[in-house]
DNA sequence: TAGGCGAACTTGTTCAAACAAGCTAGGCCC
DNA sequence: GGGCCTAGCTTGTTTGAACAAGTTCGCCTA
């Protein structure tokens, strides 16, 4: 049985999709759906206080709410496996596993994990592709309490993260995103087939589980066009930082 | 006066930046924090929420919530001027206004701006440069109803985000993020001062007021290297979504 | 020693009430 | 007509209470 609130949220969000709340309307006051739910004026605040975070509506004292978008953004899960995310959207997904082995922990990637250098990881190359084209080369980091799972795996693991939910229970919680540009370099040209020097798309991350324990530290590489990344934000909620790149100093 | 909760966040806040509770530590429970800052429960709730939020802190149902990071974002102001950031991390920034001219709304344009096609626009032609080096292009449209106050600012006005608070009292209070890279253009590297073809960072952008109403739309891209965006997102919050290529469904 | 059980603790959900602060529209005055 | 002002509406903040649900850890048993 979900919360009040939650369900409260999801039939508004229901009816902003629908359109019966048009993009730029005002919501409801939350006298008013306190009534029309039968819930206290905080349970409904609750519930359009989850709207305002996924960037469906935005509020300021004293005026209505107003309705500023009609998509939701994807949960946790759909952003952090590609596969379950391709399959979601509608697209025949594949991957495959090209090479795996372990090793110590380099200084960068002990920093990441939280683990001392030469500490046993486990690193695995994945490349997936959509609609039989190859789109994101997968550089992954595991830490050793976790590597003896992922070697259990099938080399054509479709779903890594559910594989992991369903084998030990594993639940990625939180995770750390860190997004710029590169060019292709020689191993990147020639699995995804373009050319060197061609622009990606990099993604790297690091996923933790309930208890802030790192899992694993990641470098995705994607083709240029053929994935983007969109995030909402707001005065009040801004996940998105800038940073200076870590790259070298200008050529 | 800013609200209490407001308050306990920003000591709790400090605290963490100041290391004195270390990366995956326990905070206190609510209950402790609520009598050491002589508060209700929920407003000690909210002030942990805010932190969740920054995603400087986890927490999960009946264990006690741990500290995931140290950094806390930037505000939305900072992120959306780039003069304001660039301050702010103590660099040195220059801006300069290469071209502007009013024209009418593109279809695409004006599905973002939520005008009609051909609907009076101002475009602007902007190159930004960090310690002296060209590091970011802005392509930016405004709506036709701030264009005069953007022509009355000057041509190397440093934050026009700033200039526009001031001028006229403008407030950019939502925005919607897509983040991609692409190939540099003829004109992107003339001007960015890199290989044709070379990966740059492409960060496009609507802004809105307080009333959801469009403010611009832009295209950002960024050389690569120089900048890097960082998101943090959890189970609970998730603001960052993954999208298919360039087509976006027009609402 | 390994496993299971439960008590104490901690966060999550919900309610009701009151006041503060910002916004809007309508009326009033010049 | 234009501008000012206020009454009423709406969201923001805070408190206190109670119960639900999940976690942790020590203790007891097999």
């Amino acid at each position: 049985m979900t919360a009040r609130y939650a369900r409260i949220a999801a039939e508004l969000r229901d009816a902003i999709t629908r359109g019966e709340y048009a993009v730029g309307a005002h919501l409801p006051s939350e006298a008013e759906l306190a009534v029309r739910f039968a819930a206290s004026r905080g349970t409904v605040r609750q519930a359009v206080a989850v709207l305002a975070a996924e960037g469906l509506v935005g509020s300021r004292q004293g005026a209505r709410r107003i309705v500023l978008g009609r998509e939701r953004s994807q949960s946790f899960a759909e952003l952090h496996s590609f596969a379950q995310w391709a399959r979601a959207t509608g697209h025949r997904v594949s991957g495959r596993v090209l090479a795996q082995r372990r090793r110590g922990a380099s200084a960068a990637e002990a920093a990441r994990l939280g683990i001392r250098p030469d500490e046993p990881v486990l690193s695995v190359l994945r490349l997936r592709s959509l609609e039989g084209e190859p789109v994101l080369l997968e550089r992954t980091v595991y830490a050793g309490w976790i590597a003896p799972a992922v070697e259990r795996l099938d080399a054509d693991c479709e779903s890594v993260t559910r594989a992991l939910y369903d084998g030990v229970g594993l639940v990625f919680a939180y995770g750390e995103h860190l997004i710029d540009a590169v060019a292709a370099g020689t191993e990147d040209s020639r699995l995804l087939e373009v050319r060197r020097g061609s622009p990606l798309l990099r993604q790297r991350r690091v996923t933790t589980t309930h208890e802030g324990r790192p899992v694993e530290w990641s470098d995705d590489r994607y083709r240029a066009g053929s994935v983007t990344f969109s995030i909402r934000n707001s005065v009040d909620a801004n996940p998105l930082v800038r940073q200076v790149g870590d790259l070298r100093p200008s050529s």
